[in-house]
DNA sequence: CGGTTAATTGAAATATATCAACCGGTGTGG
DNA sequence: CCACACCGGTTGATATATTTCAATTAACCG
């Protein structure tokens, strides 16, 4: 059903430290993320310094299972997290771009995702003790992660709506649309998506196959919505009727 | 697709104010609920007092885009918390149960899901302060709930796995394991499970139709695996095989 | 400019939804 | 106490959406 991972050994390059990217971990903007997960903005700066780290498309960064020792920063690139099962099956929850953060899922001793670039992809890595101390010292910090964590439930659960109740071409439309909004993209015609994965990808997001996403993403060009210059750009050429089929008027 | 939830006014009759319910806000067993949700167990205690209400069949406690006021525990009959569309289609993101709390939607100024009462059910309502007030006071408060939202968190993601790249038959038998354990109740043969809950329900937890749903039961029904000698009761008489088909082994 | 990978399209198979009828308990009223 | 109506659940037949399998085309890379 979906493309077994390859696993490329963590022959992650490590690089000059990247201090103060941690200023960042609040972003708060409840836009982003996963809670084991991803978060934009900025909040209140903390010290901190990591170490940058290189991946290759389709490499883990971490799996499902791993103990929690760290929490990462993408500053390149881009990164999936993914649920997988032993015969292939993959249910992507979520994407990272840069700026985001990934891997805040320290209530457990271990990770409940799979994290893994999309493309040739940079991190900062920090240790997972940042979290514990500034969680400790911060008043500020804490309520800001639940802020952020209550946006990341807001969003699997529309994502829950998406894979029970939506039709493919509703699911589609918004997924465009929901990348559209995370670039802070204006909501016009005639703007260039980039949407940085394959078919593949937007298909275990979807919970679809790679056919069924192309023959959407097809039908909709063939209604003048879409304009597909190259394989992962979209162009939008008729945003009200993207709007449309997103919610089911179509 | 779904039934029109049928909503009544809110004449919920107000009674005698229960003392110390919150002591148990902090189940902290990351078994249970939803963000905007449940929370089983008890951990610190902490002064709260709450006015009891009474729910009739398929009313609403609260909807989505409500403002935030208050949340609650359930201390009788039980709740399903969901997004439904215009047209009718539901997606439930969780079940409550006597003794979880739900509605801690407190990041943003309204709730993002609807809370409605699946039998005849007594809530206790606690003003949203309470939370604010023990978030401010409390030092592991906060960091309970924190680790309460992960685990609401990291329940979506596996419900998304589910609708994404379940088969019909792994979801509905990783349902009722789930109800299985939920109860606490053990994994062994022929133990009764009380559902509390309608087949629509299910279907709509389980991104199916009614129908979709009953051909799976009476199928695990002639395999052996489950009687069902009542519609909201499931014998479970094979929980090897269950486990089995949750798997996709079958 | 070949060779490889990803994307697209087509045809057939299949799972699930839809539409419709039937069943069984429950509660009510005669 | 029985008859009937009502509601939820079950089953059947058919329609349809989506997957699966297979082939073709397009993009990318050395």
């Amino acid at each position: 059903m979906s493309i077994g991972t390859k696993v490329f050994k963590p022959a992650a390059s490590a690089q000059a430290p990247d201090m103060g990217g941690l200023a960042a971990i609040l972003g708060a903007n409840g836009m982003s993320g996963h809670a084991e997960s991803r978060a934009g903005g900025r909040v209140s700066g903390f010290p901190a310094a990591g170490a940058v780290f290189a991946f290759e498309r389709n490499q883990a960064i971490f799996s499902d299972g791993d103990p929690v020792r760290s929490f990462y920063k993408v500053t390149s690139g881009s990164v999936r997290l993914c649920k997988l099962f032993a015969d292939g099956r993959r249910q992507i929850a979520g994407f990272c771009f840069p700026g985001e953060y990934f891997g805040l899922a320290w209530q457990g001793s271990e990770y409940a995702l799979t994290a893994e670039a999309m493309s040739e992809t940079t991190v900062v890595r920090f240790p997972q003790h940042c979290l514990a101390d500034l969680d400790r010292s911060s008043a500020g910090f804490r309520s800001h992660l639940v802020s952020l964590l209550c946006g990341e439930l807001s969003l699997a659960q529309n994502h829950l709506l998406m894979l029970g109740r939506q039709t493919v071409k509703e699911r589609v439309a918004t997924f465009l649309l929901m990348m559209l909004d995370r670039r802070g993209q204006d909501r016009r015609d005639s703007v260039m998506l980039d949407l940085h994965m394959g078919r593949q990808d937007i298909a275990d997001y979807l919970g679809l196959t790679i056919e069924t996403v192309c023959r959407t993403i097809s039908d909709l060009k063939r209604a003048g919505i879409l304009g597909v210059p190259g394989p992962r750009e979209i162009l939008v050429k008729n945003i009200r009727l993207l709007q449309a089929t997103a919610n089911g008027e179509a």
